[in-house]
DNA sequence: TGACTAAGAGCGTCTTAGCCC
DNA sequence: GGGCTAAGACGCTCTTAGTCA
């Protein structure tokens, strides 16, 4: 698999995981993994070997304080740009 | 299942198809989709009944024009400026 | 502790085969 | 033509049970 195949979900979940500053086990467990499986779940993410779907993709936007749209993004400056959105407050 | 907890997807390739004046059918089987089940496909992707991988995601991105990350924004707000964006070519 | 992985169980997608307007 | 859907076959994800630095 080429590298512009792959998808920039993983990457982009390390990325703004470690600028969070969490393990890949607690960040799991906060957004609401088991204990006992988080690390291994999270690891399989950010390689690639499995892709979360997008209501825990949501967890993490909440977590990390980014939108959702952020882990998706394959250009680094788009992500950038995305990164810095923030809402007007909508109260539904 | 309330409005705040649907993925934003489907409701992103309806609108992107639209703007574009594709048929469902037609994305479908230019995005590579086989022409006997590309119209029971597109519909179940437009509808959330099922999501689509990433890969299918960049084939809508390349025919409707838009980054990947377009079709997971929740806000459309961020989903408007995300599909203005031209990443610079950079010549090196 | 923190990150990672193989392999089977379990669950969500894809195909089939229709439907309606 | 254009869009939609139920249900089973099928393929990918999640859990288990570890390893390695």
């Amino acid at each position: 698999m080429s590298k512009s195949d792959r998808s920039p979900i993983g990457r982009r979940i390390r990325e703004a995981r470690k600028a969070s500053g969490f393990t890949q086990e607690k960040l799991g467990i906060e957004a609401g993994i088991d204990e006992t499986v988080a690390s291994a779940r999270m690891s399989q993410y950010e390689n690639n070997v499995h892709t979360p779907d997008f209501q825990f993709i949501k967890k993490l936007s909440a977590l990390l304080q980014v939108p959702t749209a952020y882990f998706y993004a394959e250009e680094d400056e788009l992500a950038e740009l995305i990164s810095k959105f923030k809402p007007s407050i909508n109260l539904e």
